[in-house]
DNA sequence: TTGTTATTTGGCCGATCGTTAAAATATAGG
DNA sequence: CCTATATTTTAACGATCGGCCAAATAACAA
């Protein structure tokens, strides 16, 4: 069976790729700039992953563990309900704000980019957004019986609209790169829970 | 002085390419579909336009001019105040949701795919949303002295939260589709207010 | 050692990319 | 009618696109 061995780790092949298309999105990121970022050959490349779209797909697969094990961790920390949802805000601003990466978050453009064209872009779009919404669910309930949090609506609607927020506030911090207008919007958005 | 005349419309011509360029983004559009559902010869798009880039310039412009006077006429029209928000918010839903089109906010891709990239779609971008957050600052002023919306935070800091809010909820159109989800968006947001 | 199998290497494929050049064509001014 | 000017048409440019293939290589099983 077992002939010659891999000379690569295709946990940091996918980063490496991830690391591309993050910056670039989709369409702009060429297979040439995939075969030097991840120093496979390019006949390595195509046996490994099969695609583009195949390897993009386990790219944005591992961003999306990635972020929503980093997202979850912030929910999950202590301290009130609201420290928490601003904490996870004040993430993302901080990482849309990066100086020297300057690139926003990669599912929402993967969502934009991809979605009516790729079938599994949607589908790990969705299993995203709904796993974060989840936690954000909990998190209500939890803010809900704490009295800390309005209880004149369900959690998962409250979940639900907080989720717009924040996919706006990352949103907008591509157009709007300055602190101040992002944490008036965090503020703002939390003045209204 | 002037020689042969032009046999097309400029204004037909940059909607023709606003219909592509919004239906594909700008990387994924080519020259040859835009020559072909323009109507014109290949020589004649780059001797009026310039370029790819000048053209999607012009039909980002386009985009956006019509889309702060729907959207303003929306706003500025009769009724309660977040009537006239949900008035907004449904005209967004209902124009993801568009079953035939099925295409998002142009304005939105734009600001992720060509920020960083393209200066110009910044400023556009940037004056865009400066236009709509002072559309809604006004608004929330006349709702916070007509006592209909809370006045515990500046009417800017509410209108760019809801700015957050309506742009997270045409993001979510494009990975949610489903009116139920979104309506839910909507209301938890107007709630909020 | 001798196959067998999987990977690496490096070049190369046809197609398409955005853009341009040249020649033909149509108007206005003189 | 003639010249100048602007647009149309058509073909083609060099570059790059995503993907593939044959030969060389390195491990295992027998």
């Amino acid at each position: 069976m077992s002939g010659r061995p891999r000379e690569f780790d295709d946990d940091a092949v996918i980063a490496a790729a991830m690391d591309v298309f993050w910056s670039n999105g989709y369409e702009a990121t060429s297979a040439q700039e995939l075969v030097e970022r991840t120093g496979l050959g390019r006949g390595s490349l195509y046996n490994a992953f099969g695609s583009k779209q195949k390897l993009y797909h386990e790219a944005l697969t591992r961003y999306q563990e990635q972020g929503i094990q980093a997202q979850a961790q912030i929910l999950d920390g202590p301290g009130m309900v609201k420290e928490r949802l601003r904490a996870l805000m004040l993430w993302g601003i901080d990482g849309d704000l990066d100086p020297v990466k300057r690139r926003g978050c990669m599912a929402l453009f993967a969502a934009l980019e991809r979605s009516g064209k790729d079938p599994a872009v949607e589908r790990i779009s969705r299993v995203y957004i709904t796993r974060l919404e989840q936690v954000l669910c909990h998190l209500f309930a939890v803010g809900q019986r704490s009295g800390e949090v309005s209880s004149g609506r369900p959690a998962l609607t409250m979940a639900r609209a907080f989720l717009a927020s924040y996919y706006g506030l990352r949103l907008l911090g591509r157009s709007m790169p300055e602190r101040a207008f992002l944490e008036d919007v965090m503020e703002g958005t939390l003045a209204g829970l």
